[in-house]
DNA sequence: CTCGCTTTCTTCCATCTCGGAACTAAAAAA
DNA sequence: TTTTTTAGTTCCGAGATGGAAGAAAGCGAG
């Protein structure tokens, strides 16, 4: 019993709120969604009936009551079947797929990685479809496909520009839909994680979110009004070089000097205490040492905990935003060297401006991958009517 | 003829958007409103019907007719009656208060200062009261005054901190109404500005616009989907102490060492000079001399150039506004220094990111009071129901 | 066990707003 | 004068909303 791609549509916008509502916020009653979407509790009849009946919406048992101190009726939560539907996420990177089943709820149930041994268009496509198909083995609902990819993408379809794919003008989208029949997005990675956080993670309801990714390179993505705000040419990881948080900061190859990329992105702290101790250390190691008080690698840990608390500064004293999310491979820096950001953040704000709300997650390549998902997620929940 | 402070109210959500789209755009006939709000002609005709019948609207004779070129039936464009309302605005320094007289249109048609003798609020409410007898006689129809102060504001009526004037919980609006019989509103002095801006000015109907002062101090605004972003905490003038520019920069008695407030504002850059050169200069005299070359001066003004376009650039690079407006009476630099803070923007900026939409604005202590107007004239025009 | 209380949810209806089709209005072009 | 073009109006049906009244479902007191 293949699903069709045909997502939930055609909803009224009063019922795609609400199923969005419960969607994103997790089982609710109906009165609760009427408190929120300021609605009446006869619209919220009106509104559920559809959606209760098409199956989107199931009544559930209520959760965790509590018992005795509660009068009245008792309420009947309603939710979303998260197993209706399963949706598979990709990420790729210049030697490796990483992939992802995800439910409704953008719960990672299936990982799957292989390796990229070549970047020509079809071959990816290829391997893209042979995932899908593993990971779709067994599991017959899967209602789309999304993949993130760094570089620039157009009309959540073609990847305009791709440095480290060497790709320019590729309808990914495309490819993969003709060999797996399945609708598929495609989107920057960043973008991708970014709409992760704001639908299901940090983000969640909130009206000013910024997310700061550390890793490879540096990632930025702003939300307000509770959505995505798009980039607008220098796209993803391009940003950071030309973030100067220390115009004294390290020269390395990559970046400006002292930019955010020199100082905080693994391959550049590596590549600074490689300089200065002549070997090659692991990012891991680098991060022990400077636990331990090994002076030259704390020395470039201490200089990059620095760098990052000014640049959360920033970010918080200009764009006000009610969380900044720091996520990524590299946010082990803040285990060791947490207390200097801190400090930093608060040399750099006014004292009497409200503390920053900071978040630290430690995400993998398959976290970016589920970042993808969400994108068929919202294409299936929202329509193809997306920015 | 007094006029009642109703308002334009009530107006439905329709009729309220019509009324301020051609408000805030200036006239446009009804199919242009029609196009820009989303709406079918035919709704159009409606919301458009009480809005003159009230004679909030009135039809005008088309401007400046592209004859020749035009076909068909001639639009009939609708405007609101400019000068059917007035409104007052002023703004409180610690030694003078400055008044103006606005029309509905945001048009200052006479200003009028007065010295400030005293900070006792009975007597400022006085001395308000006394300018705006002076400034609406002859002008019967003024609908509200519009107060704006330095400090931390609450609910658009009560100071509740503002250290210059050694206030704290003063009711000014109150005490003004008391006194004049019309309803006034008291905001924060740069929030005012920057409100008057994103109506009648350079935000004029952008979704994400900053505003930046330079002056005394450094006053920051943020607009983001048309609404300005509440401050929380850290107010006005405080912030920039804290945004440090260049750690290495010079220390001030104001402000922390190669911040903002120390490398910006005017009291600043003239206390760099002095300490220098032993005497006293005016801001203008140290601009003229760094124009010509003099050594000192134009080290202390590419200084500020540098840390301005720094500033800039990082509000460029984190909010991604689409037009930033500097303004105040420190903007005077850009004319000496606009291609240091051109350079250094540029420098801290991915190179293919869009260009900064930067807009100078010269302005003055009458500008301010404007801005203060323009409260009165939303709280005339959409209610009391602001946040 | 029943009655009353409380809270949730439903039913029903008056109201409001909108879009769309058909129509009128006004000017230029043919 | 007729046709074309654009602006604006009239009219009506579709859809959404809030509010009032009522049904439902549990709890506890008597």
């Amino acid at each position: 019993m293949t699903t069709s791609a045909e997502g939930w549509l055609p909803l009224s916008p009063g019922e795609r709120s609400v199923a969005i509502e419960v969607l994103v916020h997790g089982p609710m009653s109906r009165t609760e969604i009427a408190r929120r979407l300021a609605l009446s509790p006869g619209s919220l009849t009106r509104l559920t009936k559809p959606l209760l009946e098409s199956r989107l919406l199931v009544e559930v048992p209520e959760a965790g009551a509590p018992a005795g101190v509660r009068q009245g009726r008792p309420s009947q939560p309603l939710d979303v079947v998260a197993d209706s539907r399963y949706f598979l996420g990709f990420k790729i990177t210049s030697d490796m797929v990483y992939g992802v089943v995800t439910t409704l709820r953008s719960e990672i149930v299936a990982r799957h990685n292989r390796p990229l041994t070549t970047h020509d268009p079809v071959d990816v496509a290829e391997l893209v479809a042979a995932m899908t198909r593993e990971l779709s083995r067994d599991r017959p609902r899967v209602a789309g496909i999304g993949i993130g990819v760094g570089g620039l993408v157009e009309g959540r379809a073609v990847v305009g520009e791709s440095p480290f794919l060497g790709w320019r003008g590729v309808p990914l989208a495309g490819l993969v839909e003709e060999r797996t029949g399945l609708p598929a997005v495609v989107e920057n990675d960043t973008a991708a994680f970014v709409e992760a956080e704001t639908w299901f993670g940090a983000g969640r309801g909130l009206d000013r979110f910024v997310v700061l990714t550390i890793g490879a390179g540096v990632g930025y993505g702003l939300v307000l009004g509770g959505k995505r705000v798009p980039y607008s040419g220098g796209e993803d990881r391009g940003f950071g070089r030309h973030w100067i948080l220390d115009p004294h900061g390290p020269l390395t190859p990559d970046g400006r000097r002292g930019s955010a990329v020199s100082l905080l992105t693994i391959p550049n702290i590596r590549y600074q205490v490689r300089a200065a101790t002549g070997r090659d250390w692991s990012y891991e190691e680098i991060l022990a040492s400077a636990a331990e008080g090994e002076p030259m690698p704390a020395r470039v840990v201490e200089e990059a905990g620095r760098a990052l608390g000014t640049l959360v500064a920033q970010i918080a004293n200009f764009v006000m935003p009610q969380r900044i999310l720091l996520a990524g491979e590299g946010v082990g820096l803040m285990d060791v060297a947490g207390d200097v950001v801190e400090d930093t953040i608060r040399d750099n704000r006014h004292p009497q401006a409200e503390p920053v709300g900071l978040e630290i997650k430690v995400s993998d390549f398959h976290d970016w991958a589920r970042g993808a998902a969400v994108l068929a997620i919202q294409v299936l929940v929202l329509g193809a009517a997306l920015v």
